[in-house]
DNA sequence: TGTACATCAGTGAACGCGCGTTCACTGATGTAC
DNA sequence: TGTACATCAGTGAACGCGCGTTCACTGATGTAC
């Protein structure tokens, strides 16, 4: 549908642009990264996308539902980076850790995004399924990894790897978003300072518990 | 001299405040709680304090610096927090796992607050000496209990060692203030869950790298 | 102890701004006949 | 193939709002004499 207006909508002065929708995403995004979530308005992503300010609500309901759609996007983005990432690693520890790096790279190379995502502006839309579906994604891939870790841990025992690798692969992410794991340590390869701090974490442990 | 003024100022419908500073922090801290970061304006915190929408002007430069007085604050908070959690605690391990448990309850007993010390908005202050030294505050409590319990561990190994630990113990808190934790798994005795965490890492494996 | 005065910490009105949202409109598109 | 028309996706002007900040002001405080 998009494709098919867009070989008319393309052309400069277009009265109807084609696939607006998803240009007013991706012109949000642009501000977010460049500008910071704060300066995300309505008008100002319009101006960015090039169109008038009344024009994106032929597109969403308002400014929460731009916001949920950017996000829900950033998660489907976010999910397939950790996908690439742990391509046709099969052995489940190595698997774990390669999903960590791309969590942890998606969330370096987006920070603002990152931060939206994860965002008290979120919270207002956490119930909307596209949202609730993009955001679980990512983490169901983290759970089957562990998962294949842990063949023989009870569900509970599982919950508790599932989390604490989470939480250390997040906690990475955003200390290295604010800039604060850098102040600590040398962080000009990413990955493999990310692999180091997760091979600290020991899943197995879980079983002792 | 704040009390000493405040004996007078203290009288209802007093012209002089006594502590209006403090009293401002107060109030912009109070609405961060009970509305979000968002709703933070010099109007509605000065509304907060029963005072005129120009008063704060007298106390700080603008609203940044409010909110980096606020900032600073909450991170003097949460150092007393840790504290308090690991007092009298010798033992380098049961050490570190009483500062992640204070950590991790200081953040969860204050969301939003939490929230704003490691905002977008703490990015344009985190220069502040008051800032930095009292967010710098917090981080050493854990680094010194990080070193307690490597004490054969090179510098670079400590950093590592301390990274594994904050990231953990940040990522716990910061999915657990976003409800993401409480998806996965019970945490209604958070300090138990926090602690259950935090022994799936292996601070000493650090040694082997 | 009393008084003049400088200083401090408030007030209230006003400024200009960008925002979210609504409205009546109009140009472009696609479809029924 | 041509035309009338419904529908869709834009426009631009306007609304009311709360915001950060400034200003001239005034009441309270404390100090010098």
């Amino acid at each position: 549908m998009a494709a098919k207006a867009k070989t008319k909508g393309s052309a400069a002065g277009a009265y109807h642009h084609g696939d607006l929708r998803r240009a007013l995403i991706d012109a949000a995004r642009r501000i977010v990264e460049s500008e910071g979530a704060a300066e995300v308005s309505l008008r100002a992503v319009a101006r960015e996308a090039g169109v008038s300010q009344a024009a994106p609500y032929h597109h969403f309901a308002d400014k929460n539902a731009l916001l949920a759609a950017l996000a829900a996007n950033g998660f489907r983005d976010f999910a397939d980076a950790m996908r690439i990432q742990a391509k046709g690693v099969s052995d489940p520890d190595e698997r774990l850790g390669a999903l960590g790096v791309g969590y942890v790279l998606y969330a370096a190379k987006n920070a603002a995004l990152f931060r939206l995502m994860h965002g008290p502006s979120c919270e207002s839309f956490v119930a909307s399924a596209e949202f609730k579906e993009a955001a679980d994604a990512g983490f169901a891939l983290l759970r089957d990894a562990v998962d294949a870790c842990l063949p023989k841990a009870t569900r509970t025992q599982i919950a508790h790897a599932c989390a604490a690798a989470w939480a250390l692969v997040h906690g990475t992410a955003v200390l290295y978003a604010d800039g604060r794991l850098g102040a600590l340590l040398d962080t000009r390869n990413l990955a493999a300072t990310t692999r180091k701090l997760t091979q600290l974490l020991d899943v197995r442990q879980v079983l002792e518990q």
